[in-house]
DNA sequence: AATAATTTTTAGATAAGACTAAAAATTATT
DNA sequence: AATAATTTTTAGTCTTATCTAAAAATTATT
């Protein structure tokens, strides 16, 4: 049961539940001051004093010296700004014709906008979509993730085959690179030859083959056939 | 030609600067600092403060005691504020299915968002609309107003046509009011009578026969035939 | 286990934007 | 023209969100 589904957030905190939010999938500890202000590029002394205000109001366990951990509340809190951000970038790249490198920092914007009825409707108007133009998925409305079995390109086996899903590194050269390689999400791949010496990969993707490096398979996530 | 096209400006500066656009838009002379403080909802000497700090930044003639006008560069500055909020107010209605009344503070929002593919992109989607939800004219590119003609509904004279084409007033009990009364933008009106004792007016509208107050009247505008 | 290195917190400072209360200037009224 | 009323500005305070520098706690290393 949450506490307080009225509390209401400035910008700032919501950029640190959200990191705060990212960072605590990737661990089952708590999140570190050093990893919040890293990823916000802020000074850990901010992230501290910051950390007071939003425990104090109850979106996240804050134990001097040991991290922090979302409560509830603060986790439905993040997933829905993740929501409107992800919802977003959809809209961005299906109705506006950007393309899904130049999405972030205008997402990173408009998930701030405070109006229910708004992200309802261009959620519909999209057609109600699980995954965002990264592959990432959207959490509901409840925040709720349904995250979809997903392999990296690198681990995939001689001669296994896979739908590639989605990227590790959203990163506006990386998207574009793939971009200039051809390779996008919905894309057949199989894997044609893996090289011991470096890791590079042969594959097979829409009729065509290709050579890539290890660091690129690393960054791409399939669905295995 | 304009000092610095680059100047960044915060939400509450924006702020100031659309309500300076709309209050000079009233009058030549210079507006007042009470005017904008009452149009902000803040006080005087909050506004003395800001004055100071835009005309730093070249957007405003601040003269101690003699209010304020905006520079050309103010002016466009401010016209593209209003020209990305009331594009995002068509957006709303047309592909959000909002309501007339229901778009103002969410634009209030969405016009601070900073992305001018952004903004090019909904005005394309939209197919280049010359007028918002309330029929107000939305600047073009350069900040430039292409007024249309209007006359208020109350300076018609008897047996006089026009087609409403806007709203003095935007508020959300007044455009409820007149979804109640089933008048709509783009409609037809008729002077049937018009009633000297208190200023009422009795219309032909879509066929039907209204009878409306004075104070209606003189918030509604009309294109005459 | 003691010391070194790192991380985190505290304390104090700054900037933006708002406020109150009082002073100064302008405008209106007698 | 003098006084009253109003408007505007100034001076000082507050909050939010930052920062730097120093102190404290934790973790790593010898």
């Amino acid at each position: 049961m949450l506490y307080n589904q009225y509390n209401v957030f400035t910008s700032s905190e919501e950029n640190y539940l959200k990191a705060i939010y990212h960072l605590g999938l990737l661990s089952e500890k708590g999140v570190s001051t050093n990893a919040i202000a890293k990823k916000l590029e802020t000074k850990a002394s901010s992230v501290t004093d910051m950390m007071k205000k939003l425990a104090e109001k109850n979106v996240l366990i804050y134990l001097k010296y040991q991290g922090v951990t979302l409560t509830e509340e603060g986790k439905k809190t993040a997933a829905l700004i993740v929501r409107k951000h992800r919802l977003w970038e959809v809209f961005l790249v299906e109705k506006l014709n950007f393309n899904w490198d130049e999405v972030h920092d205008v997402a990173e914007q408009l998930e701030h906008i405070k109006s229910s009825k708004l992200i309802d409707e261009i959620d519909a108007l999209l057609g109600f979509p699980k995954q965002d133009p990264h592959g990432d998925p959207i959490p509901d409305e409840n925040g709720n993730l349904h995250q979809i079995e997903k392999t990296l390109l690198s681990s995939l086996k001689l001669n296994e085959t896979g739908i590639c899903i989605g990227v590790n590194d959203s990163s506006s050269e990386f998207l574009q690179f793939l971009d200039k390689l051809g390779i996008a999400l919905g894309q057949k791949i199989e894997v044609l030859n893996k090289e011991p010496f470096d890791g590079s990969l042969t594959i097979k993707i829409e009729d065509k083959t290709l050579s890539i490096s290890h660091k690129i398979a690393n960054n791409l996530y399939l669905q295995k056939k």
